[in-house]
DNA sequence: TGATTACGCTACCGGTAGTAGCGTAATCGG
DNA sequence: CCGATTACGCTACTACCGGTAGCGTAATCA
């Protein structure tokens, strides 16, 4: 018996969902979210454009891969609350300032501000994860974790989007000790 | 002699933009920043579409002077910075609540996101007004201010976008809370 | 009345997300 | 080795949107 996640019969899939990942990075940090168009992100990564909708049902759904891709877990760090929530808030930061990563957060949740279907995914898939584990880890009421996660990502996705540029560590401090003095 | 603003010869501009800026909000608020498409919104508005690209440059350039004449100026309410912060958040989240404001809001930023050229006008005629104000108002360094204007706009946008709805009372009241404790 | 400017209308361009269909390549079980 | 099956590349296409060009007409002033 093989493995189940591999189907019996037929070409199997190539296996280049990380080399599209890197080229949809890529193409958004250099041409910027509406520049980074489907067409542009396949020759990208010599891939048919196809092939993308193939695997993705739509830009907004790859890009949403390609963001859980880039950010992965949390890395919880440091043994007090302090500790866990700085490290958290730095680490987006940090994720964020990645080249195309911001742009391409920016770009997709604005999209899904007046598309259901995205909105759905964006939040079951990408946002879901993190609220449970910050959950878990705060022992704090949902919409207590709602909240902190509006504050933190709303405030560096805005900042990313009415600069261009990623927050400087000087301000993340600042929102950190804002954010300290309220969730500590 | 005539007042300045009105030029000598020709026929004079017909009076539509409030008419315009009704359409636009009602467009967005029934049928989403995407949707609201400018063939749409003069529809609603009773005009060709041919005019308002006479009057405004482009899309964002008329959701952006549809926002600054809904937003009008804040209202300063109250004798020391708690009830300024306090009543100015409040203000703000009932703004982004009316129908269309906050879709258009929301929108119109994430155009902005990668669009330089729209991203000025935001900055320059939408957001620095209140930012100049603030600074007045409150007397503190500009950095804290952009912080400031970050957190609350970021985070209000961040709920709107992430779940289609504004914020509830309840959270917004948490959020003074928050930003008191800091900017107090 | 003539010059001037604004408006409505139709038609158009360039570009983007997403789809259809075909030939071909890769893998399986027999 | 062979047929079935599935994935891939490619070309062509649709539908739609932002934005523009050009023309006839309406409104205003000198």
């Amino acid at each position: 018996m093989r493995a189940s996640t591999s189907s019996a019969a037929g070409r199997p899939r190539s296996d280049l969902n990380a080399t599209v990942f890197a080229a949809t990075l890529r193409s958004v940090h250099e041409l910027g979210y509406a520049g980074a168009t489907m067409d542009r992100i396949a020759v990208a990564a010599g891939v048919a454009k196809t092939t993308l909708y193939r695997r993705w049902p739509s830009k907004g759904a790859l890009i949403i891969d390609c963001l859980i891709d880039a950010f992965g877990r949390i890395p919880f760090e440091g043994v007090d609350r302090d500790e866990v929530l700085s490290s958290g808030i730095r680490w987006l930061a940090d994720k964020i300032g990645e080249p195309g990563v911001g742009a391409a957060l920016a770009g997709v949740f604005s999209d899904a501000v007046n598309d259901p279907a995205l909105r759905a995914i964006l939040a079951s898939r990408l946002q879901a994860p993190y609220r449970l584990a910050l959950q878990a880890e705060l022992g704090e009421p949902p919409h207590r974790i709602r909240l902190l996660m509006d504050v933190v990502t709303g405030t560096l996705i805005h900042r990313m989007g009415m600069t261009g540029e990623p927050m400087a560590d000087a301000d993340v401090a600042a929102l950190i000790e804002m954010v300290l003095r309220t969730f500590r």
